[in-house]
DNA sequence: ATGGACGTGGAAATCCATTTCCTTTGCCCA
DNA sequence: TGGGCAAAGGAAATGGATTTCCACGTCCAT
């Protein structure tokens, strides 16, 4: 097709600034341990300059045994929680240099593993699961195997969400999030609280329903939970049960996605938030602002977690010292609209 | 740290099956015009398989100028719109055996620019622009260079956005959405039908600010044009403006992002939706149905947009004859509960 | 019988930057 | 003044696959 045209390299270079191959290289690459005399240096990098020499990352890559790429793996790109984490880890990624390939899982297991293995393949740098993983033993077993053949390779791996596997982990403090925001639902004079939580098998939902349980055991409060698809129509279908069953006065909502869906059912029902029923969610997704009732949540600093994902990553491969496996990040309660005192009849009851 | 262990080569290869490199290298891969004896072949295959030989994506990638990637760039990976995109780029990309890398500009022009100087230097097999570009001259000239040194090393482009580049393209057909949308608004009964539009700048605007012109000018009304953000924040303020003015009865906003900011203002301000005014967006960005109330707009297939991107892209490496530059998708009016007929008192008037 | 085509295999060049080893030079100190 | 050492530069090996060029043998046609 397109005639493919010579671009210029290193040996250009060293040629138009008279000095050999290995010394270009070292005046191009101070980090070196090999000093290069200073003018020298200047003449090399005059010549780049000159030349408008750009290092060819796949040569680079073959010696260096490294690809300047970092992968992240989210469940979902349309989810707007791993969509902040992945803008926030491509900016941090970028910054050093490095490319980032999203992997979409769309919630599916086997695709998962199939995106890992072709990046275990593929050499890159790094592995960034944003998203939690199974328990299930075949899905553990394979994802084990292409762990440990990135690390043969010397790729480094980081969670972003509680996982079974002992990786080193960035994560939001989910215990604290989820008591926080149970606590302050218990102030407000709420004592029916339930939880919609995400499915069973993501340690997520089980943190964040263990800090729910902690809060409402301190109140003497019944806990009540039920689970849910992790999305919008998740979150509807939960709530259209809640209410089917004994409606309580305040729901909490385990991920701002399904509180939405919460959200959007009650008011299908004409139930009125926080009027008759408090409803809490989880995660502080972007643009929350912008819907009725504004919601209360808890504020997970997503992009944030995706540039720490980024700098531990590269801090592994330089050879860092690990002094923690889990770092925890705070989370923050962001009281709005969505929640309230319970209804006057409640609370006479209590 | 973790120790890089060798893996098979392979020249392993070539010597348990007792041939040389170059016949190991053909057996293994058989598009190649060199022919193998069938025997052969079978030993370098059963010495491959033993071994557990993959080759290494590095040094193929250096010989043959080329990786099995490629790029998506986006303005914002966290607008839904784009995420939707990248979902449908992805999924197709993968099912090829690429990987797809997502570079997010955060709609700085300078920054899109070094994604692509860095996207040209790796050799990415093609880049998707999934956005609009800029018209303004420095940002063409230095794009014009990356698209040419892509072009020379034989790499693909498509847009999937309307573009001043002359690129292969893939898209929405803006103009008769904008069109249908508002000839729905006229079909009600309105007159007085703003338009929140985006950027200037952007041709997709100025594509759906003449659909919306066209719509108005045979129905014999007087466009009226406000450009705005294309965010949730631009269009509340853009609402915001056209309320203090002299108040429409419709609003057509020209992205749904933009339409979830309209909403918001016009609740701040107690004004009813459909009632007082009606407004329409465009996109059907996913989740519109959970919020209230739910959102008469413009369906745009984005993920089959994103999977016609890479479908079109490796259409190109393969060499395959272009027929046309511009495949046009169609759109369709989707009609839900934010527009309705005018007040009374302004339809009297009319 | 000879020239040419074709099928099959190998040696070596190639892609391009990084990194070993050396060698040379200059300086300091004993 | 000679030994030791550091600074600075270069030649060549290295990473691993693809591809070019060449060689050899076989078979068919002239």
């Amino acid at each position: 097709m397109a005639r493919t045209q010579r671009l210029t390299t290193l040996s250009d270079v060293a040629q138009h600034a008279d000095v050999s191959l290995a010394t270009a290289s070292r005046a191009l690459n101070p980090d070196s341990d090999h000093s290069v005399n200073a003018g020298t240096r200047a003449r090399v990098l005059a010549a780049a300059t000159r030349l408008s020499y750009r290092p060819n990352p796949m040569a680079r890559a073959l010696r260096t045994r490294r690809v300047p790429t970092i992968a992240i793996v989210v469940h979902d790109v349309s989810d707007p929680y791993f969509a902040e984490i992945v803008r926030g880890a491509t900016r941090a990624a970028s910054a050093k240099g490095f490319l980032t390939v999203v992997c979409s899982s769309d919630r599916d297991p086997a695709t998962e593993l199939r995106y890992v293995e072709m990046l275990s393949l593929s050499r890159v740098s790094g592995v960034i699961f944003a998203g939690g993983g199974l328990e299930e033993a075949t899905y553990r077993r394979a994802m084990r195997g292409h762990a440990q053949s990135i690390a043969h390779y010397g790729g480094a791996i980081v969670a972003l969400a509680p996982r079974a596997e002992q990786w080193p982990a960035e994560l939001p403090d989910n215990r604290k999030g989820a008591r926080m925001v149970t606590e302050h639902l218990l102030t407000l004079g709420h004592t029916a609280i339930a939880m919609i939580s995400g499915p069973a098998t993501l340690r997520t939902s089980r943190e964040r329903e263990l800090g729910y349980a902690e809060a409402m055991k301190v109140a003497g409060a019944k806990p009540w939970v039920v689970a849910a698809d992790l999305t919008r129509g998740g979150g509807a279908v939960a709530m259209a049960r809640l209410l089917a069953d004994r409606p309580p006065t305040a729901v909490f909502v385990a991920s701002d996605a399904m509180a939405l869906g919460a959200l959007a059912e009650l008011r299908r029902q004409g139930i009125s938030v926080p009027g008759e029923v408090s409803v809490a969610g989880f995660d502080d997704i972007p643009g929350l602002e912008f819907i009725h009732p504004n919601l209360t949540t808890v504020r997970v600093p997503m992009a944030e977690l995706g540039a720490a994902g980024v700098a531990r990553l590269l801090g592994q491969l330089d050879g860092e010292r690990q002094i923690t496996r889990v770092h925890l990040h705070p989370v923050e309660l962001v009281i709005r609209e969505s929640t309230g005192p319970p209804p006057a009849a409640n609370r006479k009851k209590s």
